[in-house]
DNA sequence: CTGAAAGCGCTTACAG
DNA sequence: CTGAAAGCGCTTACAG
């Protein structure tokens, strides 16, 4: 491979400064519409590609993000963080940005710390939000532009998410107005924000429908799948006429239970989900969930960031939209 | 934030060189006992990091890798992947190494294209090979420090692999000595090399054994979930006294078509899969299958590549071992 | 509108 | 063993 051509090269090949050339590149500083011109018809032609690495120390700017994920995950959240991340990775990729993939475990952060300290990342993106965040609270002390996917206790900081307590919301209102008023909830880790939406959303449809919850119907934190079984074997005890799952890990351990146990959905109990992933895709009866647009999730998260990197205007709280897939389940 | 101290704070307060400085820390060249303690001691104490990117410029390398990951893989293999990565992320770290994300969809490689003109990364691992390869081939050519997961048809790239011919070898051969004759095998892609790979040393163990296979038993490429379906009634019909799965995700289906039609493994049928990822964990009853440490596989993956960057030796082919876990479906 | 020069913060022949 | 200086390839006040 032959050396690579330089901006120097550019510049005395068309017997202009480097300076006019990087004006003609960046569009920034005035710069005649010929010059321009021959400058950029020059670097096509030679296909002069700018190192990016001079770029990044001569503006202190590396062109890098970061996402954080998380190292302990359980499998059926494999699916929104890679969706996630895809997305956040093509629209970088549109504005000429990389990302770098951090994982943490719980609020064990040297794998950031270390890539703060290295200088190697303009901005992040935080895959999912928890209570009293440690994660967050580190980033917004170095000051880097930073981007949660989720709710926040902190308001101030800059975020992206799915209108989850809305549609939980939504969900929910509907099976009441189908008629049912012992509805179950089982949700998941109740120390992410994400779960605390859910739940809101849940009540918020009984507030309004002005019905009461029965506490007895309501278990969160069910995680394992035996805990799931024994759950659900009890809230059909309590004579639960619905159940709603947080998420399709849970709702697909409860219908496998139900199964077990000979009980037909939606004929003797009804199902419902907070979420729509694969999991659930080609379920016999399919499945009443919630349907949000995760890889889209991803790239507005990405190019909020972004904007906030580049010093534009972003709005402090991005809802997405999200759709109501009423199934045979309920 | 006050402005970051640099080389040049360190050696005027040392009052020595930026070049004693740059020795002490890099450890190359001559340097005196004594200064290169003073210097490492004052680093230590002021909490001097060295400017990475300007260290990139200088010497031309950037301390990332790529971790090429398919945007088009299915649930089931999500996990694969992600650990993977986990593992590469955790020994790169090691070596103060980040690894950057593309997904490629397809032969589609835009977006590793713009990463190599970058010049963002100093070396790059695919997680996963196919047959003619046309990624493996355009990285080959721009002469980047290259590690295929998988197995590969150019047998100049280094590779790291799980050895998933002698272990798919030693599962059947498993099989047969326990008396089983017509064993069906299911499995996924055939243009991925990991499919063919598995499927010699199922035939490995047939030879060896010196059984002829029944075709009428094999079936590739069998993806989808009715496909599935059908494979196994036609298996059954055909009188299989085993399926062996390729990948969990088969093996999953397969087990369910099992449940639905009554039929009881391992009492009427026997099942096992090449593969054992959390899919299967909880399953009753127990599946023998194939255990593979795919965090480790990421990690090796991401060190051999450090070496060959940082101009090591390395082995052509790097095989890890696998655990066969015989449990009660045969 | 254009350019010479300094600067980003390192590394590394070269000389001593 | 140590240092002055040039260099990596850009950007950006500053001056004209």
């Amino acid at each position: 491979m032959d050396r690579k051509i330089t901006i120097a090269d550019v510049a005395e090949a068309l017997g202009v400064s480097k300076t006019t050339v990087s004006r003609a590149i960046s569009g920034k500083g005035r710069i005649g519409e010929e010059t321009r011109k021959k400058v950029l018809e020059y670097i096509e032609v030679t296909d002069y590609k700018p190192n990016v690495i001079a770029k990044s120390l001569a503006q202190s700017k590396t062109y890098n993000i970061a996402m954080i994920l998380p190292a302990d995950c359980n499998i059926a959240e494999l699916p929104f963080f890679q969706t996630c991340m895809y997305g956040a990775c093509e629209a970088a990729a549109e504005r000429d940005y990389d990302v770098l993939t951090i994982y943490t475990l719980g609020n064990e952060s040297k794998n950031l710390e270390r890539v703060l300290i290295n200088n190697k990342i303009d901005g992040i993106i935080q895959s999912r939000t928890t209570v009293n965040d440690s994660i967050s609270a580190l980033i917004a002390k170095r000051g880097l532009p930073f981007v949660a996917i989720g709710t926040t206790d902190d308001p101030s900081i800059v975020r992206v998410d799915h209108d989850h307590r809305s549609a939980c919301r939504e969900l929910t209102a509907h099976l009441i107005a189908s008629g049912l008023r012992r509805i179950a909830l089982i949700g998941g880790n109740n120390t992410h924000m994400v779960t605390r939406n859910r739940y809101r959303g849940f009540v918020d449809a009984f507030k309004e429908a002005k019905i009461s919850i029965d506490p007895e119907l309501i278990y969160l934190n069910a995680e394992g799948n035996d805990n799931i079984d024994e759950v659900t074997h009890s809230l059909l005890v309590k004579g639960a006429e619905c159940i709603v799952c947080m998420d399709d890990m849970i709702c697909s351990r409860v219908l496998q239970k139900l199964r077990r146990d000979r009980i037909t959905v939606p004929d003797h109990v009804k199902v419902a989900s907070f979420y729509n992933s694969s999991l659930l895709e080609s379920h016999i009866p399919a499945v009443t969930t919630l349907e949000f647009d995760v890889k889209q999730l991803g790239e507005t998260a990405a190019s909020v960031l972004i904007d906030l990197i580049e010093g534009k205007d972003v709005k402090q709280t991005t809802l997405l939209p999200y759709h109501l897939k009423i199934k045979e389940t309920t």
